[in-house]
DNA sequence: TGAATGACTGTACAAACTGCCCAGCATCGC
DNA sequence: GCGATGCTGGGCAGTTTGTACAGTCATTCA
C-alpha cells in the first residue's frame, strides 16, 4: 500500500514541475508513457494523490495575515461549532485535537486590524468558551510534502 | 491587485475539476479561450496561483497521524532550530508566531507510537526549551481555499 | 520445473488540446 | 477624441492524450 521508488520520483517530479504532461514525465523518468499513466492512475485511485487543484496564495488574494486559534469548546457543542466555523471563509482549516475538547483552526485576514474582525466572528458563537490566538510572523518551512514522499519511497524500497 | 469575478469562477472551476484544460474551462465559463489563457497567465505570474502540484495525502502515504507542536525556543537559536526542523521529513510546515519566541509546526507520523519518535527527534535539539503537542483527532474542515476565493472575488466586484 | 500473473516496453492511430497569431470591437481613463 | 487594455472569434502547426495491443521479463504458485 506504500509507494515505491518510481512512484516517489514521479510525485517529486510533478511537484517540482507541475506543468509537464505524462509524456514529458515519462521521458524524464526514463520509462514508457504507459507506465507513467498507469502509475498516475493508481496513485490517484488509491488516494495518495488527491488531485491537482490550483495552489492559491492567500497573501496574493489580499489576505497576508495568518493566525492559528486554539478554541475551547463547551461540552456537546462540537457539531454546532464546526458548522459555524465552516461558514467563515477566513477559516482555512479546522482540526479537533486531544485535550480539553479543543479545536485548532487556521485563519487568514486582510490585516492585523482585520484579524480582530475575523476572530470576533469566529469566537462570537455560543459554544466557544475561550480562544487563544497566535499570529504567524514568519513561515520558515512552507507546507511541503516532498521530503515525506522521499522518506516513504525509501522506506518501501528498504522493506 | 485583487481578483475579479471571472478570476474567482476560474479558480473555483479549476479547484473542483483540475483535469480540465484551458479549452474546456473557456467553454464552461462562457468566454473565449484566449481570455482564460490570459487570466491564467496573469494569476500565475501575479502569484495568486502558485502552481498545480499534486496534492498528496499523508495518510495514504502511511502517515495517518497528524499533530501540532508548539515549541519554545531559546533566545537567539531561531536559525538553528529552523535548520534542524527543516531536516525532519515529518515536519510538514513550520511557522514562527507571536509570543514567547515560539514556533508552531505540523507533524505527521506512522502511528501514535511513531509520533513519539518524531517528537523526540524534533525536540532533541539544544535550542528547543519546551514543546507541547496536540494530536489531531478529526479534521472537520480540511484545508480549503474556495470560500476565501469567492469572498475575495465578491469584495472585488463590490469595490 | 512449468504455467500463470502482473508490470513494463514500444508502437500505433484518431481525436483533442495547446501555443501562438491576428483583426475587430467595446470599455475606460486621460 | 485617442490610446490602452481586454475580450472575441477564428485559424494553423505541432504536440499530447486516450486507448489499444503484442512482446518481454520477473515473480508467484502449484
Amino acid at each position: 500500500m506504500g509507494i515505491d521508488d518510481l512512484d516517489g520520483r514521479l510525485i517529486v517530479l510533478l511537484a517540482r514541475e507541475p506543468r509537464i504532461g505524462v509524456l514529458e514525465a515519462s521521458r524524464r523518468l526514463g520509462v514508457a508513457r504507459g507506465t507513467v499513466q498507469a502509475r498516475l492512475d493508481r496513485l490517484q485511485s488509491s488516494g495518495v494523490i488527491r488531485g491537482f487543484g490550483p495552489q492559491v496564495d492567500p497573501t496574493a488574494l489580499g489576505y497576508p495575515v495568518t493566525a492559528f486559534a486554539t478554541l475551547e469548546i463547551k461540552q456537546g457543542q462540537g457539531a454546532d461549532v464546526r458548522a459555524h466555523l465552516d461558514g467563515v471563509p477566513e477559516v482555512l482549516e479546522l482540526h479537533t485535537t486531544t485535550g480539553h475538547g479543543d479545536m485548532l483552526c487556521r485563519l487568514v485576514a486582510r490585516s492585523n486590524a482585520d484579524l480582530q474582525r475575523v476572530i470576533d466572528r469566529v469566537v462570537g458563537f455560543d459554544g466557544i468558551v475561550r480562544a487563544s490566538t497566535a499570529i504567524v510572523m514568519e513561515n520558515p518551512v512552507p507546507f511541503r510534502i516532498i521530503p515525506l514522499v522521499e522518506q516513504a519511497a525509501e522506506d518501501d524500497t528498504r522493506a
